[in-house]
DNA sequence: CGAGACCCCTGGCTGC
DNA sequence: TGCAGCCAGGGGTCTC
């Protein structure tokens, strides 16, 4: 479910729960993808919470005096805050909210994900980057790093579809179906083309395109498909500026041609849809016919 | 290295 | 109304 879009929204709502609290108590009910660690408890309890930052689509929330949390929120994921009641009901978890953090000020910090394809793991202080699922991320498309150049390295040699080499986390970290489509479109580049043949225009064209579309989403609260809400329970908007993804047959805002040209197509890449304009982006070179 | 299949798991929607 | 089948925003692993 979430991109990066929607995990950088709900950390922002995450963020400011955390801020200047400490951790009184973790309760794990069921696992995730991964086992949740059985020393959660003594590691974090107790322990006042520093900085959350981002990197892909993983939270990482740092433990003065303990370790990180990386929390990744997979398909179906995301948190819930529940503010201590003034009266009334105590705290009482969702039927999937597997994870819950007790904070100082009587706050409650729940992990939802009904698939489970989530995790919640912890790295050591000041070497994340070392942890076995962060080692290999490319670069974040919002950090300085990325830029035309980096893209260029990372993507002239790959045989793999553009599609399929954007969706690559070595490659860049936190774009998923969706906004690969949107990112795409907007190049007008097919996703069909293979990432190799690719020129060096073309690829600063991606490179300068990704990071509007994901601060427009990021602006917009994210895109709420099907249950997916910011940490305040406030679904996104962004799903109404798609301009392609779910929108098999629909006249594209481009194409003048519309309906005798069929409109958006869709077509399955490594099991994901790939929704584009075959006016727009074309499959062009004979590399990739 | 890459493609594709399969796996994790649940809920929602569609069509019979 | 019931139910089987398909689909989904992610991603790790294995085989060819």
């Amino acid at each position: 479910m979430p991109e990066l879009p929607e995990v950088e929204t709900i950390l922002n709502g995450l963020s400011a729960a955390l801020a200047g609290r400490r951790i009184i108590s973790t309760e794990v009910r069921r696992d995730l993808r991964w086992p949740v660690p059985d020393d959660l408890s003594i590691r974090a309890d107790g322990k006042k919470i520093g900085a959350t930052t981002r990197l892909g689509k993983y939270m990482l929330i740092s433990l003065m005096r303990g370790p990180t949390l990386l929390i990744h929120l997979g398909m179906s994921g995301r948190i819930r805050i529940t503010p201590k009641p003034e009266k009334g009901p105590a705290y009482r978890p969702l039927t999937h909210e597997h994870v819950s953090i007790l904070l100082d000020n009587g706050t409650y910090i729940g992990l939802v994900d009904p698939r489970r394809f989530g995790c919640l793991l912890l790295a050591d202080a000041g070497r994340e980057r070392d942890h076995v699922l962060l080692r290999s991320l490319g670069a974040d498309p919002l950090e300085p790093e990325f830029d035309a150049a980096y893209l260029y390295a990372r993507l002239n040699r790959k045989r793999a579809p553009i599609k399929t080499a954007l969706l690559d986390q070595r490659v860049i970290a936190g774009l998923g179906n969706i906004y690969v489509c949107e990112i795409l479109y907007r190049a007008a580049i097919n996703p069909q083309r293979l990432a190799s043949s690719l020129s060096m225009d073309e690829i600063a064209l991606i490179a300068r395109v990704t990071p509007e579309v994901l601060r427009e989403a990021i602006g917009a609260g994210g895109s709420t498909l099907r249950d997916y809400v910011d940490a305040q329970g406030k679904p996104g908007a962004f799903q109404d500026l798609h301009l392609v993804y779910g929108r098999e047959g629909e006249p594209c805002p481009e194409c003048p041609g519309y309906p005798a040209c069929g409109g958006i197509r869709r077509v399955v890449q490594s099991g994901r849809s790939s929704f584009f304009c075959p006016r727009r982006q074309p499959p062009l070179s004979l590399e990739d016919a």
